[in-house]
DNA sequence: TAATTACCCTATCGACTTAGTAGGATATTA
DNA sequence: TAATATCCTACTAAGTCGATAGGGTAATTA
């Protein structure tokens, strides 16, 4: 399951991109527009401001906006900063492996010669998405 | 995150498909070979049995096995008795269908967009994928 | 420089899920 | 009827999730 934590974290990235300037928006607007809890919101634009997907802005007229063009924000950096490694099992994880402590060899392990193939084609589709493909 | 409950399935259906004759295998067997709890295999196995895909005997060389052949046995059955549903948000869930309460138009929202995707190419390795692929 | 605004951070909480444990009931075979 | 192995129910420790609370800090405006 996706957690709700990435689910608003697209939505919010993806409401940013559909504005049409860049001026900082405020977190009660995205929180408004898209139903989501101002507080949870808060914690989650924090998480993408400090892996550099966003920008803040304090005081008056402050708030979070866009650091590159949507189109340069590929879904795989927004996955992996909310939702963490893409692989389902840590095995065949590019950028977290981990050896199953149960599992022998991997070369025979069922699981194994699964999930890599569903690794690469989720893979696959978030390398191919950007923000932009999903504002439009 | 793919659970041990599915992992540990998968391991036990592929060991039972790599079993040369059809003869029931007890679950200690199956825990030995494959480093699972005993008592939690029992339960996972129990599981695949109440859906169709093992059978199972009682008493004096009793155990599981399966009753279909290996090459018809998808791992869409598989993952959906295990894990649950594919996809990775009800909103796009063929068999599970909910929507979500926070979302006001599935056409605009971008999770939906993306998670679709997703769960298309998942499935089309889960169902091109059979009990007799993750064996040999 | 004081007030305001809005980001920033920590701590906590209830609900739920996961992985595993325990113990006994039931069915089959010899 | 004794041995064997599945079947079933209940329980639990630990962890995660989504959300909430409350205040601290920094920047902007007047």
């Amino acid at each position: 399951m996706l957690s709700k934590k990435t689910k608003y974290g697209i939505k919010a990235l993806t409401f940013l991109a559909r504005q049409n300037s860049r001026k900082p928006v405020q977190i009660a607007t995205i929180s408004k527009s898209e139903n989501i809890s101002v507080k949870f919101l808060e914690s989650i634009l924090l998480t993408l401001k400090k892996n550099g997907i966003l920008g803040s802005k304090k005081g008056l007229g402050g708030g979070y906006y866009l650091l590159k063009d949507p189109k340069d924000v590929p879904m795989t950096l927004v996955m992996r900063v909310l939702e963490g490694p893409i692989a389902m099992v840590p095995c065949v994880s590019l950028n977290y492996y981990e050896k199953c402590d149960d599992c022998p060899d991997e070369g025979t392990c069922a699981v194994h010669r699964l999930m890599i193939q569903i690794r690469d084609n989720s893979l696959k589709v978030f390398r191919n998405t950007t923000l932009a493909d999903l504002a439009n």
